[in-house]
DNA sequence: TTTTCAATCGACCCCCCTATCTATTGAACC
DNA sequence: GGTTCAATAGATAGGGGGGTCGATTGAAAA
């Protein structure tokens, strides 16, 4: 596996939510059900989330959890970054060694080159398109409550 | 982190053999100097790698271990599937209630991407760019003994 | 055949990520 | 104000990858 399971969690979450009416607040049993993350943990990462400033949270009764900001503005990337589960800066991941950008080790070129492509993606790849799928999708589950009705 | 701290250590340790002269034998002893990857652990690794048929091993007085092949046949792809560091075909490793091709998860065209990439870099590298590499670049310590012997 | 060296093998430990449980805070509704 | 609901916080338990150890096998050299 390429990301943490953690990572995985968040983005499913934060895909969870996406799906929703912009604004809507969701809370997290009911995300639970629609992502199927343990509950306890998935409270963990979605405070990791807020204080990454990518959702908001309202506690108490119809409290909840909403996107920060529409869903073609939250690159992954960002959530990524949220729950630590991409490489800082300038850490040659391999780690041959010593390795700058002087003298780079003899794995630097390809470590670069994957860390460009998962970076590219992550940054070109944000809620929206997810959102759209689910719209485009509707056999999947939705956390709204009673999706059926209408 | 995008991949597991064995799949680095695996990419190292075939990278450090690959710098060597093909067929020369090298000891782990010497391997755990010029990759800092822990002994004992690194002994493991380079079990699964012989396993896996990408290197051979020879017991005993001036036993040790070379690539099985010459580097340029060897992709990354089949180190990380020697340690189990490659998903495995058909999941989604969103995994985001069912997903298959028919009825697609929200997240089936962002993983599929990124799969691909990353899939796409473990096929088409190979140690021979990374024997390239330490050749041209003789700043970085070599396991052969007495690499000034010259 | 004995010695020496180095890979192999099995068993085990440990740490950190993952996961859980139990309060506590705080907002809405009555 | 009191009740209810839901996020927050901290403390604590699993579990698996990461890491270690000691004994064994087997090949080369003496």
């Amino acid at each position: 596996m390429f990301l943490s399971q953690t990572a995985e969690y968040a983005i499913r979450a934060m895909s969870a939510i996406a799906t929703l009416p912009p604004g809507e607040l969701v809370r997290a049993s009911d995300l639970v059900e629609s992502t199927g993350i343990p509950p306890s943990y998935l409270s963990k990462i979605l405070r990791r989330l807020v204080l990454a400033e990518l959702l908001v949270s309202q506690k108490g009764k119809n409290g909840g959890f909403a996107l920060s900001r529409p869903a073609g503005r939250i690159r992954f990337i960002e959530i990524l970054y949220a729950v630590n589960a991409f490489p800082a800066e300038g850490r040659c991941a391999f780690g041959w060694g010593l390795c700058d950008s002087v003298k780079p080790c003899p794995l630097h070129g390809p470590w670069r080159r994957l860390k460009d492509r998962v970076q590219d993606w992550a940054d070109n790849t944000t809620l929206a398109e997810v959102a759209e799928a689910a719209k485009f999708d509707q056999r999947v589950q939705l956390p709204t409550g009673k999706a059926s009705g209408g």
